[in-house]
DNA sequence: TCTAGAAAACCTGCCATACAGGTTTGCCCT
DNA sequence: AGGGCAAACCTGTATGGCAGGTTTTCTAGA
């Protein structure tokens, strides 16, 4: 490589994007899964005919989508699937003003009422274990927002995970980041303990539905949570 | 920062992941949005107290996730919401196998029987114009796989613009590069053109009912376009 | 012979510097 | 006032270097 000559060679693009492109090609063609080992800066750099500089940015934009894990010493390896990227883009969809809080309300109305009704058919009792205790957590910590609100994304998360269906998992969480800024405005909108009450006994009432497997109750307490945010978010003024 | 201490102060992460956040933390602050230029590489460098190297792999970070766009010799600009990284991760996580193609149809029926409703309701004459122009081009092209593919594609995604909500369109547009090497396989899978030619049909009835601005149709043909890929696939094998 | 521990080899995170082109800015001349 | 050109600025890529982590290998002792 110092003795290889300027190269001019390959594809227009940046030799970064190449770079990430030869890279997820070589997950693709040795069959890596979670877990397993990239070769490493040096090697790429030799191999790619590109400076480490190079490698390391293309190392750095794919750990930045979570498709790999980079950690200081070791090589880097082929990620779990992460919804950590896609929820910085819908982060930033938001506060570019390119999306309005109440159409991602519309979106995880139609996901979600769906993962209501797969949970209810397909949820094991460990996830109706975690699926109450979350409700029932809200409850319980009702006078401290910060805790129902933690319960409460955890309690959809866990929802979507039931449904055994890992898109939706990941669809659900790429609304987390977004949903931690938004979620006061909605608590505060409802202007009594018994509103805020009420909306956390359909949380209960969901759990109770999938835990005894009714698919169709389930997806109505899910329209129907949904319908009840969308109308306080509306009456808080966030239009 | 050539003579600046160590550091060691500020939060754990790496500093390139820091320098990420202070980048959207500025975006977020200045209100900046699409087509607003950034500070440059110098500047952020000595503001942050990090070498250019790490503001480098930040800026590119955040351009593979596409919140920013980077061209040469211009400074960094706010990007437009794009679904180009949500298309990588879901790619990755079928290339991976953590994700089935079948599972991403049951999403995609999901969002797009509700899109197909929402388009109903909501087009303009333009956006009719276009729907149907790519289901007649399917008919039209129908010798030519890769021909009918595009406009598949280009079809699903315009009745997603249609439905005035660009989350539906970001998550539908984040299945269009797996959907591209799948599509080839249902495709064949049809056995015969009468088959192939029953499939394109279905994209023009639902055209036309997107253009009349009947809802409940426009769901219908779309459900239906979905279980009989389904079908095909399943045919197929790609169980 | 087997094992535990230490040394060597390897690897990533970060930095400084350098230079080849693109792009912007601003000044000067008409 | 307007147009064109040079200077200033900016990004893409490369090289070399060093501070820690991590893995592998070798050796000495049981």
């Amino acid at each position: 490589m110092s003795t290889a000559v300027p190269a001019k060679h390959s594809d227009a693009a940046s030799l970064v994007s190449n770079t990430i492109g030869e890279i997820t090609r070589h997950i693709r063609a040795h069959e890596l899964g979670p877990g397993d080992r990239l070769p490493s800066e040096a090697a790429l750099s030799r191999q790619l005919s590109v400076s480490r500089t190079v490698v390391r940015e293309a190392f750095s934009s794919l750990a930045a989508m979570r498709l790999i894990d980079l950690r200081v010493g070791r090589r880097a390896t082929v990620a779990e699937l992460d919804y950590g990227a896609m929820s910085l883009v819908i982060e930033h969809g938001v506060h570019t003003e390119q999306i309005t809080v109440q159409q991602i309300y519309d979106v995880r109305r139609t996901i979600e009422t769906r993962t209501a009704m797969l949970a209810a058919l397909r949820r094991t009792a460990d996830e109706v274990e975690r699926i109450r205790t979350h409700a029932l957590a809200m409850r319980e910590n009702f006078q401290r927002p910060e805790q129902v609100m933690e319960h409460d994304l955890a309690f959809h998360l866990e929802i979507a995970k039931a449904a055994k269906n890992p898109v939706f998992s990941l669809i659900v969480g790429a609304f987390e980041r977004v949903s931690r800024q938004t979620w006061p405005i909605g608590w505060r909108s409802r202007p009594s303990d018994a509103k805020q009450l009420e909306m956390i006994q359909i949380h209960i009432d969901l759990a109770e539905a999938i835990e005894t497997g009714d698919p169709q109750s389930a997806r109505d307490l899910m329209a129907r949570h949904f319908d009840e945010s969308v109308k306080a978010l509306l009456a808080a003024g966030i239009a």
